[in-house]
RNA sequence: GGCGCUAUCGUCUAGGGGUUAGGACGGAAGAUUCUCAAUCUUCAAACCCGGGUUCGAUUCCCGGUAGCGCUACCA
């Protein structure tokens, strides 16, 4: 009781036998792999990376009512999508109920738990009248004075029971955290919380620490909504003599109202963005740079290798921080042109497939040409199968907003449809040869050299906006551009 | 309500007892005239409030305010 809590904390082992960091990722399959998961996914993972650790992956599924299998597969498309490889596991913890049970018997035996008979119904009401009376709403202790005699007869009777640890009444418990230092709580804050659910089924707590001991993790990464969990598993730690992991609390991931991300905001699902056609490699740029910063200054665009060669918990910065759209998407951009035409091809034919769109042509050499063409242009994979459709397939449709624009006149398309035939008679059709046949044209019609092109851009791509229009022609080849712009009469 | 955490441009952030408070995204303007969602140039934009400490606080301390988190036999 008079005991300086300091003394009452237990050793902190950061690292294992191994001498190498241990951490997990350890989602709970009552939902989809969201940004605030992926990103804690994240930093487990770069940590592990940068110190040569181990990452392991946990399903968190003691949740008998909400859990689905649907979501742990939902939860690995997410990972797997993010390019995070786990190092051990999956584990499923609804597979580890012996374990659990196992340790709630054990802090049973050492008298850091209790049985408690409380009903569900009789805990509501209570909490009900707790709240009424403006008395906080934790448990009252009714059967922490039971006596294990009483409690045995009670079990023996049939009473179903839960199990709850039997929280100090006095002092105060703490850990330093890598991130937010020291953080304390008064032990009187503390309800004697429940192990193990009268059905035998552990709860979040009582799993975690378990776990966490026998996996033998030496930093916990997680989210800051898990802070006021903490002092209740350190105290499972002292109960269960064991030495406690680094615990890193990671701030939140608000939506742009500033409140928690939530599918108000739209898209959180990590799956909804590969779908909208961003790069993986941009979105963890975007999402580690979302509460961490290099300590050493480098710039904003870091690809795997930077990030995990800078990761550290030191760069993890206290305050939430909120998602911003634009801003990935600028990521996105910034790696679709970076990357070689020959890494961009895979991603860009699963948008084509996706998009049920057959490349008219396919050698390798003209692809690759291609998509370097139009990668500077584009915001996203998905470009290659909607606005860029017209380079790769004669299925497309012109956009109405860039034919009002630059296709409206009859005048300009007749000259097209003109324009095409003098080409079609061409013998070269390099990109400059294109170019000096349309200027000596609208030389000798007399009209501007930009009118041409500017409509020639639109028959032949359906877009207002492209690349140099020769480049695109020479992209296109002759029999293309001519027929395209043949048609242009009807445009 | 209680407890905990946090607070620098709109957003992500750097910085730190004396700075023109830096960068990035986004925004605005201009250049380019072969379009722009490309490129280049330029601009606007912030230390939550009040006390205290100090020669001097955006920085350190206290209080307030606000936001967020937790407050389950959910995780």
């Amino acid at each position: 009781m008079s005991q300086n809590p300091e003394t009452l904390q237990p050793p902190t082992s950061s690292t294992h036998p191994s001498g190498k960091p241990r951490v997990r990722f350890a989602p709970s399959p009552t939902g989809y792999l969201h940004v605030g998961g992926a990103r804690t996914a994240l930093f487990n993972w770069l940590f592990a990376r940068h110190t040569g650790g181990t990452f392991i992956l946990r399903i968190e599924d003691t949740d008998l009512e909400r859990s689905t299998d649907a979501m742990v597969e939902g939860i690995l498309q997410g990972m797997r999508w993010l390019g995070l490889d786990w190092d051990e596991g999956p584990f499923f913890q609804t597979q580890r109920m012996e374990l659990y049970r196992q340790s709630a018997e054990r802090l049973l035996k050492s008298g850091h738990a209790y049985y408690c008979f409380c009903t569900k119904d009789d805990l509501e009401t209570r909490r009900a009248k707790a709240t009424a009376e403006g008395r906080p709403p934790k448990y009252d202790g009714t059967c922490r004075g039971l006596t294990p005699e009483e409690a045995a007869r009670r079990r023996a009777a049939g009473e179903a029971a839960a199990v709850r640890f039997a929280v100090p009444e006095s002092g105060a418990t703490s850990w330093n955290d890598a991130v937010f230092d020291k953080v304390e709580f008064a032990n009187t804050e503390i309800e004697d919380f429940v192990l193990l659910r009268s059905d035998g089924v552990p709860t979040y707590h009582l799993s975690v620490v378990t776990d966490d001991i026998d996996m033998q993790m030496t930093h916990v990464i997680r989210g800051a909504d898990h802070i006021s969990n903490t002092p209740k598993q350190v105290l499972l730690y002292q109960g269960l003599g064991a030495a406690m992991p680094v615990f890193a609390h990671v701030p939140l991931i608000l939506g742009p109202d500033k409140t928690r991300l939530s599918k108000r905001h739209g898209a959180t699902s990590v799956i909804s963005y590969r779908e909208e056609g961003l790069v993986p490699e941009a979105f963890r740029n975007f999402l580690a740079l979302l509460g961490w910063t290099p300590v050493e200054g480098s710039g904003e665009i870091l690809g795997d290798q930077q990030l995990i060669e800078l990761f550290s918990l030191e760069g993890i910065a206290r305050a939430d921080a909120v998602f911003d759209r634009a801003k990935l998407d600028w990521f996105n951009t910034e790696y679709i042109r970076a990357y070689p035409a020959q890494k961009l091809l895979p991603m860009v034919e699963e948008e084509w497939q996706k998009a049920g769109l057959e490349p008219q042509r396919r050698d390798p050499t003209w692809l690759l040409a291609t998509i370097d063409l139009l990668k500077p242009r584009a915001r996203s994979l998905k470009d290659f199968a909607t606005s860029f459709r017209a380079y790769f397939t004669d299925q497309f449709e012109a956009d109405p907003a860039a034919v009002a624009k630059f296709l409206k006149d009859d005048a300009v398309r007749a000259m097209l449809v003109e324009l095409g035939e003098q080409y079609s008679r061409q013998e070269e059709f390099t990109e400059a040869e294109t170019e000096r046949v349309l200027r000596d044209f609208a030389a000798a019609k007399n009209v501007k050299a930009g009118v041409l092109i500017n409509g020639a851009r639109v028959a032949l791509t359906g877009q207002g906006v492209a690349p140099s229009l020769f480049a695109v022609m020479a992209a296109l080849g002759k029999e293309k551009t001519v027929v395209r712009l043949r048609a242009a009469a009807g445009a």
